[in-house]
DNA sequence: ATGTCTTACGGAAGACGTAATAATA
DNA sequence: TATTATTACGTCTTCCGTAAGACAT
């Protein structure tokens, strides 16, 4: 049977091809490596690396053996880290919710990062409404969700911001605004508003569809839709404007709708949301995940 | 990642659930096993063991956990296996070949015990027929089988004796000697002989079927078949008889046929031959194999 | 009281780093 | 000559056996 260093060091100089960058990267040192991988060719009988010293490849032998021990040391992995997360009690099944399509792909990466991290724990994705944010939250369908911000309830926690969101306004394709490269928000007191309705706080009703200007003008609400796609419908044929998100022009493009950027609203905020009294580890471990992969997304670029 | 030695003393222990048990086959201390054990539980931070000094038994993260490192086990160990066989030549394909369908069983599990040791290396398992008996082997149909002794051919190896079955004779069911406790070679002087005929050497035919009893009382010689089923059928309608294995009365009853044991006759000696100029390493590793098996299975018995 | 798992301590094996050496482009 | 792999040697981690202790039946 082979040693832990033995394998590390095979399997680490496998992908690297180059002793030095493989010592560095499991910090020991090359003649560590160097003397690791000579056992075991003695051991196998065979050379499993044909190597100068300005080249490093893989014999066949070792090519095959690559195979193997790449599996063996995956499921030996995967077995430990999902032992390790069920005595911490990340398994079962996590379902995560998502009010965004942008926000979908993102969902999806975290979905999968966070199973590769916790073998033990499946991950259900959800769409949620609009008009009853909160609602499978409440009613334990979902432990954990990636919503617009913001709200204030003491039932629900408040967790990271994920993301930012240039807003615009969605008007009809032959609406007097269509035409113009910005709007302000000023210009919503000139058109009636559409709307959401449904089990949706004031507060966060009046973040989103504002009744004044910034100027303090009042700002004219007209027909309230409860799905999205009557929102769609009701700004399409006539009946208002409606504020969303610069993005929603790529996903809800239509031949009858134009979406024009806000010059002076702030961008829509989207972070985690979750019951506070089912914090459970696997929703901190989604949280965790999820942060983890947008803080590192931001610094590549 | 785990040593070698707690993958070794976790996998051991969930097999034998008993702590003095598992140090034994490992060849270490008790106190060993407990303390690498209790390493791995406080690294998964969870017990993966409940034992009491009377009972030990795996926990459901033990259980778990054992299936994958089982299984991830098995991979290295296979993968390094085929490395170190592929190393010295033992790999590609083997066709071993058997005279006897009672050693079919035999050879069956020959073939598995070498599949396990070498799994770089497949074998095809085929019948010889007695008619031509170094046929296969000359022709380069196979590579080392199992066949009634003795054969003295300058190209053949003639390897180590595996079995010995004692002698019956093969008479119609009708047949006077058929109600006989026992029958002597000398026996063999008052019928004509069923024998076989092909390209077989004279001396083994002298063998197996003789020209005289051991008083010197010369044997008459009936027909001669090809294929051993037209022995059975020349012997069912009383053509003569014939001698062959006990056993063979388990693997070709037939209502028209009757195996009475002989008294005096040495037992039939089946060992293995392969061709002199064309001993590779697998074929030595199979003819180890299988002595290996026959040897141990001797000293069960 | 016995069998079994656990803990404590000293010793030896061997994994490791440092540094000199060999080999290739 | 510069870069990289290999070899030599002393150090130090840590795996191990011995033996005493704890626990359950």
């Amino acid at each position: 049977m082979l040693e832990r260093y033995e394998l590390e060091a095979f399997l680490t100089l496998a992908e690297e091809l180059h002793f030095g960058r493989t010592a560095e990267r499991l910090r020991v040192s090359t003649g560590r490596i160097s003397q690791t991988i000579k056992k075991m060719e003695r051991r196998v009988g065979a050379p499993l690396f044909e190597r100068t010293s300005r080249k490093v490849v893989l014999t066949a032998i070792g090519e095959r053996l690559h195979e193997d021990l790449r599996q063996a040391n995956r499921l030996m992995e995967a077995g430990l880290a999902r032992a390790v997360n069920t005595a911490a009690g990340i398994h079962g099944t996590l379902r995560v919710g998502y009010s965004a399509p942008w926000n979908g792909n993102l969902m999806i990466k975290a979905a999968d990062a966070f199973h590769s991290r916790h073998p033990g724990c499946d991950v259900h994705i959800q769409e949620v409404q609009l008009h009853d944010p909160l609602g499978p939250l409440r009613a334990g369908d979902l432990d954990v969700q990636l919503t617009e911000f913001t709200f204030d309830e003491p039932d629900i926690t408040t967790g990271p911001v994920i993301a930012h969101e240039p807003r615009a306004l969605m008007v009809p394709a032959d609406h007097p605004l269509a035409g113009r490269e910005a709007v302000s928000l000023e210009d919503l007191a000139d058109f009636p508003l559409v709307t959401i309705a449904g089990a949706i706080p004031q507060y966060w009703l009046d973040q989103h569809y504002p009744s004044r200007t910034p100027a303090g003008r009042p700002v004219p609400h007209g027909p309230a839709a409860t799905y999205w796609q009557e929102v769609l419908s009701l700004v399409a044929t006539g009946k208002g404007i409606s504020p969303t998100c610069v993005r929603a022009a790529a996903y809800y493009s239509r031949p009858d709708l134009a979406f024009i950027p806000f010059s002076d609203a702030p961008p829509v905020v989207y972070g985690l949301l979750w019951p506070t009294d089912r914090v459970t580890a696997r929703v901190r471990a989604f949280v965790q995940t999820l942060s983890e992969i947008t803080s590192a997304a931001l610094s590549d670029a």
